[in-house]
DNA sequence: ACCCGACTTTGCGTGCCGCGCACTATGTGC
DNA sequence: GCACATAGTGCGCGGCACGCAAAGTCGGGT
């Protein structure tokens, strides 16, 4: 993103970090969603052209490495609402954020379909998308004006969000399924972001 | 549950399976969430009183081993929302079956604490809340009458209703917090759970 | 009451992995 | 150009998941 504020070092780390990231993520994807107990850290190391050791000064499983592209998508997930204008109601402004974050550019559908239908990943996955709802609360609070330590509004909207695209992720995903995934988010979102909390979010 | 309905044999390997589930997550909550890396395979078994190879005929990581409680709870949820009498709608059905699911009995705060505050434990902990997601987008939408393979709102819904679910034991778990779970339960789930399908939830 | 067959538990061996430690290489700021 | 901070690497250890085959255990049929 802004290249120009980091140190040359921090670039050439992220770098690193981005094509063990990289090199994981294709290789799981040749072996497909049953083979990756076949993708060795070796392998994975040579592909980014690395140690094994320093494979995992970066990472720490297998599984995080594939997923971290993933991971970083959600980290960014409050920013994008934030970035939308506080005129906008809650519904408007929270599709359109998680839209333009989900679908610029167009995911690439063997890396979501690797990361979403491999058990293996599952619990790395379902991290990934977990780490938006940090972010995406604080932010639905500083929006609504509520408190994110008393009202439980924010905290249970955000997670719902996070569901939401996941589900839109997995029904993007099946066979045959001609939806652009812009739409098929909408259509998820709007089943669970109101136009504004519930006057009771906070009672007692 | 119905232990008449089980083979004999059957009852003793889900006796085993209790065990080893039990005595890992005893000695996890001993730990404490910073100590996990320090229960040894060796030691759950040996606390089961069964030998380390046949730990992990039940189990695949330690991880699995102490988030199998949650996983089997979240199972029930399907069936829980289903044994609501049809009358009822969807939003009360669903908040009475997750509260009785949930709070009876009532949590094992330290366990609760120990699967949700443990980084390593994460990924497993989101699996098993995540177990909950299929059963009850089925019984969602049969009690709404819509089809999950064309509308989205079960499966986003019943997402939804997992999220809630871990919110409020995050919130529970806040010190000094005295509302009891149900309380808690009761408002997360409120702020996502409609009494009804949106009448566009099956647009397109 | 007994035995045969099915199932469970266990011991052992193997390959892989995560990581601590110490050393080297690289490039950064003075 | 030099000294220092930081990233990369080689080595070794402890632990874990799992395949395989032997031993133990239990249940049902006669």
């Amino acid at each position: 993103m802004n290249d120009d504020a980091m140190d040359l070092r921090a670039r050439n780390k992220q770098a690193t970090r981005e094509a063990i990231s990289h090199a994981a993520l294709r290789l799981a994807i040749e072996q497909g969603p049953h083979g990756l107990a076949l993708v060795r850290v070796h392998d994975i190391a040579t592909a980014a052209g690395v140690s094994p050791r320093t494979y995992n000064n970066y990472f720490s499983s297998r599984e995080e490495a594939i997923c971290s592209f993933q991971a970083d998508q959600s980290r960014r997930a409050g920013e994008a609402l934030r970035s939308r204008p506080a005129a906008e109601p809650l519904h408007q402004a929270v599709i359109a954020a998680v839209i333009e974050l989900y679908t610029n550019p167009e995911p690439d559908k063997a890396g979501l379909r690797m990361i979403m239908s491999t058990p293996e990943l599952e619990g790395e996955a379902l991290k990934a998308f977990t780490m938006a709802e940090g972010p995406l609360a604080e932010a639905i609070a500083t929006r609504t004006g509520t408190d994110p330590g008393r009202d439980l509004f924010p905290a249970v909207t955000a997670a719902a969000v996070a569901g939401a695209i996941r589900v839109a992720g997995r029904h993007w995903l099946v066979p045959g399924n001609t939806e652009s995934f812009a739409t098929i988010l909408r259509r998820a979102l709007s089943c669970v972001v109101p136009a504004a909390p519930p006057d009771d979010a906070q009672d007692r």
